[in-house]
DNA sequence: TATTGTTATACTCTATAACTATA
DNA sequence: TATAGTTATAGAGTATAACAATA
């Protein structure tokens, strides 16, 4: 199909000079390309990556207080009350209040949330199958290995 | 260093679930740590990576209009006034009038834009070794081919 | 009519700082 | 004092839509 309106990554003529040798661009440039076409594939759903991160997350770790999240996540706390709030929005996860902390939530999938994340999970793998589909299964994992290299290996000596 | 207040990619006792199988979830968390030492590194000169690119770009493209530039980057042409606004606005970039279309402009790099860049271009490549680090030099070739593949294929059949 | 650059406006994701209620 | 969640505010970086000047 011809869809004039995504991104490009090569324009022919164009001499990219030393951004062709950097690993961070290229690393970029696959980024752009997963994100755009996940957006694409979630968007009946209104899920976006940090969304379905937050979602499998709390599904796989129940009670996580708001705090915990944010640190998981990466962001900021004030960062994870948006987050959760349009998770919330969307009747996806709840607020519980936590026993034994009169000051926190615990976090949780409602009902809807639990069934709406099957299929919103099979989306996103027939997703990454698409984004995957020009590698063979080794080169797959071997991808994963040397990113999972890059991401884990601290950047001060 | 212990430095607390950096992206941690796995928390210890967190379980990720189907995260940890998908390619779009590594290339992101990659992109995370890339991203974070991009800027750390850059700081002084008020780089961002869509700058650098749009840098080394004009410099390797003279002449180039502000529409080229756009659909290069991938991004729309009010984005590329507000890029090319804050590049003007460092000293790095400038407009000139283009010979035969009085409408359009055709960018260049100034004086001090191309002193600079020889700068710039040393710390982005020192950042990115950095990132790099924990690869062999084939294992980064490998890494680089892969991650193009995936930038390549066109997301539908 | 179509294109170039621009402006207005809005949305997502992020941050810092200050607040409140608890601990 | 310190922490959990929240709010206010701001700043990148992106988008769409409309506009004036020019092609």
């Amino acid at each position: 199909m011809h869809d004039p309106d995504h991104f490009v990554p090569h324009v022919p003529g164009i001499d990219y000079g030393v951004l062709e040798s950097l690993l961070g661009f290229a690393v970029r440039r696959a980024q752009i390309r997963v994100y755009e076409d996940f957006i694409a594939s979630l968007a009946p759903w209104g899920i976006t990556p940090p969304r379905f991160s937050a979602m499998v997350i709390v599904s796989r770790n129940p009670g996580l207080k708001l705090t915990q999240l944010a640190k998981i996540m990466g962001i900021a706390r004030s960062g994870v009350v948006i987050l959760v709030d349009a998770l919330e929005d969307l009747g996806y996860i709840e607020r519980q209040p936590a026993p034994e902390d009169r000051r926190a939530f615990s976090l949780a999938l409602t009902d809807k949330g639990l069934a709406d994340l099957a299929q919103i999970t099979a989306a996103v793998q027939a997703h990454d199958e698409r984004m995957a589909r020009s590698l063979s299964p080794d080169e797959q994992a071997l991808l994963r290995r040397l990113l999972t290299k890059v991401s884990d290996t601290p950047a001060s000596a």
